[in-house]
DNA sequence: CTGTTAGCGCCTTCAA
DNA sequence: TTGAAGGCGCTAACAG
């Protein structure tokens, strides 16, 4: 039988309450003390009932979410993950909480941080962008005690306990792979589609991809990089236009959302050749695109996955328990037609 | 607050036990203070602290998993996968137990499975072989109340109730469409490497690719399947043996394990292009075959999700409880070498 | 058929 | 510095 805290108590020749003290590191127990029941503790193998102490305490886990008001397909669903995690609430002991702040602004989020800091929660999950502002207001939370975990976009240079998402430098890299691949031999132009080269995920994939590039497909020539700010609209726009303007695009990659208006121009594009196309998350727009023929690849991330990392690792830390770095690794799925969920 | 079991027995009026039968659907309460019960667990919104009630009943699941004892990376990393879960297992209240059988053996499969009816664990999970006799196998654990999950390789026809692995369909298409863009226009000759095709994995990896390959490439021939049963040695040989016979190998899908071989084979050939390879499972050989460009492409499965999707299926039906399938749906990882974790 | 009572493993006053 | 006792939400004898 697994040992209890009576085992403990018995072997050590003390009582509950003692035990107790102990295993959570309370004070008002004697360094003699102390010493027997961690002897006991070991000796026996004990291993404390998470469950069981989560019961006895009431716990629950106040946490909040941090999220760009974006209106794009991807937000939406990290939005519906993050409620989903909120219907299991009760079970989980969360009590979750959504932020909204305006998109790409360092100082909006500095502030939504500050308020959030006052409410003292059990942990914060953020989409961040990579500002020296952030990078401090995160250091603060952190220093008040509250852990944090970056969701999507990374802060690297900040105290975050963890980071949920892909790792955008691969990302980057596979696009440029692939692509190269999809287009072969001949020599052209490729089109760079970013929304912000402000937020971190976004410069990472775009570094990533021009090594690659760089490496492997020397025929071809990179364009500038299009700021579409994820919005569809002007997406659109400004990519119908690059193809009315050059007719040797070979390729296109676009590497953050607004990808309704990637769809609509390369619907209504005249080319001889549709031109190799990678984007990423996987929404409705991108899926139909894939379907179509329209897009090549898709790379993803999958949002339910993140915000239950995220939540895991908020919960773990809030308990000082330590994080499982491995089991906590976001994956870049790639979607072709062909293994479409 | 949410309502707890004390709630419902004083809005009813009637005593936990009562209320504790109801919930439990056990007998002895009468129909219409069953509806009283009912009928405040709506009101108020009740839903039951599954961690109390495990602590309360004390209950530990009794898992077994039965594997075939073939000696190939893919199956080590799946028991060390059931390793890691066998180590948190009090955590979990799992009490985990491993059978080894030998591999592709219909009728020895069918006696572990039997053996391990008798010992009436909470649970089975199986890489099944794809046969009748095995179908009636894992009925009978079924009839005897037992779930059954199947994993990496499925029973379809069987009454088990869930299987915990990838779409191999799928996975075939998606080898046969990098495979074909990989190649590009050169035509010539694909070679297909299986491990048996007794196992429906395999088979289905198989029926995939020929489709897809038949729909975008047909200035490519699809040479006989060589079944390696999983044994570098014996794939190494045969593979050997065919880059030497001819000439105009373009692509090479592996679909099953073994890829030790494979790589071998690959690494003396002399040929005057290296044929675009596509392979399974991420293993230290196919690593390093994707890193030193031997292989262009690794599908895989990540044998961690498995095991712990199989637990998850398996504690949740032994309980009675619904199974999420969107959740458990096991994803087709496409790694190359640009984004290896 | 229904209720009383004593736990499951752990935490937390309150006294000593 | 230590211990006794009660309770978290639920289940399971054992009585009525």
């Amino acid at each position: 039988m697994k040992p209890t805290v009576h085992d403990i108590a018995a072997a050590a020749g003390v009582s509950l309450a003692t035990v107790d003290r102990v295993l959570n590191q309370r004070p008002g127990v004697s360094a003699r003390t102390r010493e027997k029941v961690e002897a006991a503790v070991v000796a026996l193998g004990f291993v404390r009932d998470v469950a069981a102490a989560n019961l006895a305490k009431g716990r629950v886990y106040s946490l909040t979410f941090i999220l760009p008001s974006n209106d794009n397909s991807f937000m939406r669903e990290l939005e519906k993950a993050i409620g989903d995690a909120t219907v299991r609430s009760p079970a989980e002991r969360t009590d979750i909480r959504i932020v909204k702040v305006p998109p790409f602004d360092a100082a909006a989020l500095v502030k939504a941080l500050d308020a959030v800091c006052d409410e003292r929660p059990a942990g914060v999950a953020l989409v961040a962008v990579d500002a020296p502002e952030v990078v401090a207001a995160v250091d603060r939370l952190v220093e008040a005690g509250i852990p944090v975990v970056t969701l999507v976009s990374d802060v690297p240079a900040s105290r975050r306990v963890h980071y949920a998402g892909i790792d955008n430098l691969a990302a980057g890299r596979t696009a440029a792979s692939l692509l190269g691949r999809f287009v072969g031999e001949r020599s052209g132009a490729i089109a760079i589609l970013a929304g912000s080269l402000l937020v971190r995920d976004h410069r990472e994939r775009l570094d990533g991809f021009r090594s690659v590039m760089a490496d492997n497909s020397r025929h071809l020539v990179l364009l500038d990089v299009i700021e579409g700010r994820d919005d569809p609209t002007l997406v659109e726009r400004q990519l119908t236009e690059l193809f009315r303007s050059r007719a040797d695009i070979r390729g296109v990659y676009s590497l953050g959302a607004g990808n309704r208006g990637l769809a609509a121009a390369l619907r209504k594009a005249e080319v001889p050749q549709r031109p190799a196309v990678i984007a990423h998350e996987l929404t409705e727009t991108t899926r139909s695109a894939l379907c179509e023929g329209l897009v090549d690849a898709v790379l993803n991330q999958d949002a339910g996955h993140e915000v239950r990392s995220a939540i895991r690792v908020l919960k773990a830390t809030a308990d000082g328990l330590p994080v499982l770095v491995a089991q906590e690794r976001i994956r870049i799925d790639i979607f072709l037609k062909d293994n479409l969920p």
